[in-house]
DNA sequence: TCCCTATGTAAAGCACGCTTTACACATATA
DNA sequence: TATATGTGTAAAGCGTGCTTTACATAGGGA
């Protein structure tokens, strides 16, 4: 599933690091979901929506809203 | 995480077994969910959010937005 | 050059999401 | 009674989410 998360991190000037300790994981952990990895769980999908204060359909998208035309 | 799904899928006269099928898992899973024995992946929280038309955080509860007073 | 920060990635290990199979119970209906 | 539907739950098994440790690379500043 592709999310928003490394331009919503790197537009708030923060290292891997500081937002993997600002949601309580680990840097790799935020690594691995930036780069599409693997997806996180529902309850850390929440923290990063309360962290970037967005919905969090706006920061993921599994690609089920965009099928054909328009 | 708690969450709306058994009140949700009842209001619509669906069983557990057709509900699951509609989002492609099984029965059981849906009872775990229902019953918060875990909380389901993100991609599985979209489809649900998606066949109850209802954004994500209106369907999951993690508490986090209701801290103290009002 | 040396060091520090930031990033990418890998491996081992543990917990969880989800499956299939299976058994139990309640309610309804023939 | 027998049969069917809906639900609750359990166990084994597999893949994934996340951890810690570790190594590698790139860029910036002393």
């Amino acid at each position: 599933m592709k999310n928003d998360i490394r331009a919503l991190r790197t537009a708030r000037g923060l290292s891997q690091e500081a937002l993997g300790t600002a949601l309580d994981v680990s840097r790799q952990t935020i690594n691995a979901i930036e780069a599409g990895r693997y997806d996180p769980s529902l309850p850390l999908a929440f923290r990063l929506a309360r962290f970037f204060a967005l919905p969090i359909e706006e920061i993921f998208d599994d690609g089920a809203g965009e099928k054909a035309g328009s």
